[in-house]
DNA sequence: TGCAAAAATGCCGACCCTGCATTTTTGCCG
DNA sequence: CGGCAAAAATGCAGGGTCGGCATTTTTGCA
């Protein structure tokens, strides 16, 4: 992240970043498969801990209410204070196709791994659970979107929240 | 696409499609970026009708309902007869990360595409374009994900439709 | 202390991608 | 029909990425 917010993500070059990182080129690909992956790990951690987030909730929920309530269990235990690392990232992300790609891609995994916590949950009218997380996602990535736009000012939270609002409530319900 | 079946993707090299097709290895990158555009050069197409068909769909219509109109008014325009290469490249992507990523990126383009698309048409509660968007294509997604996995023997629009009929019920609405 | 497993490294070949200069093809006008 | 400018295709070279394989260095532990 240091490299590339002072060169450029496209000026860096992954022997640069093995150099600073004072390891091989050769063992950079062993533990990433390519610059982008490197500077998306941090994401790869908060979901993670979202996914362990929603497993540890208390099995009686229904699976809305979970995945909801994981989203703030998760952004408490960062003391509500969100990693400025994570808006940086996605800055970076919406200039660079190929690192939107690869998070389009860690996103995708998310949901499978979602998909999975959620089983034995009661869903709300019976939905899949791809559609119930598919809808899920989106608003926390809407929301999160949301709170960038705002230049970060205020809590990301209240921008989530809104969000999965929003999409819980259209189609005259 | 032939190639891709007969050898597997990963063996296939950009000079061998430049072969195939009878031009220089450098002509092949006037027109596509890598191997990956090249094979979902056909979905690009059909995301392109897609929005054509929503822009055609009558000015009074509500954005929710415009856009589920566009997706059959799409089908009937192949004679209801889908591409098989359609479920083809599906199939493949989801074999292949690096396919996966590229056609998570087209729906990304395809997904603000639509948001245009939107302007001006009455939303159901008001919700943000980029939400209702991402719950339609939502839909679409899982609806001719379960076509595939049904061995598209079936109506691919019946599984969307039921899809979004799914989308459009939870939350006790 | 010694040694086996794991991690890191070096080297290399195959490929991908792009800019630039050059050649070929096209489209069209007089 | 010939000529010509624009567009398309090509060749080439430079800089990167990725991954296999063999080798060396570190680690963890009996």
């Amino acid at each position: 992240m240091r490299l590339t917010v002072e060169h450029g993500f496209d000026q860096v070059t992954v022997e640069a970043i093995a150099e600073a990182a004072n390891i091989s080129r050769r063992t950079f690909s062993n533990y990433f498969a390519c610059k982008e992956d490197a500077v998306l790990y941090g994401e790869r951690l908060y979901t993670r801990s979202l996914v362990r987030a929603l497993r540890e909730r208390p099995a009686h929920e229904g699976a809305w209410t979970a995945l909801r309530a994981s989203a703030r269990d998760l952004y408490v235990s960062w003391d509500c204070r969100p990693d400025r690392g994570w808006a940086l990232r996605t800055r970076l992300a919406r200039k660079h196709p190929s690192l939107l790609a690869r998070q389009l891609t860690n996103h995708a995994t998310l949901a499978r791994d979602l998909e999975e916590a959620l089983a034995g949950r009661v869903r709300p009218n019976g939905i899949r659970p791809e559609l119930l997380v598919a809808v899920f996602l989106s608003g926390l990535r809407v929301g999160l979107n949301t709170w960038i736009d705002e230049e970060e000012a205020q809590d990301p939270l209240r921008f989530v929240e809104e969000a999965l609002d929003e999409v819980e409530a259209p189609f005259g319900r």
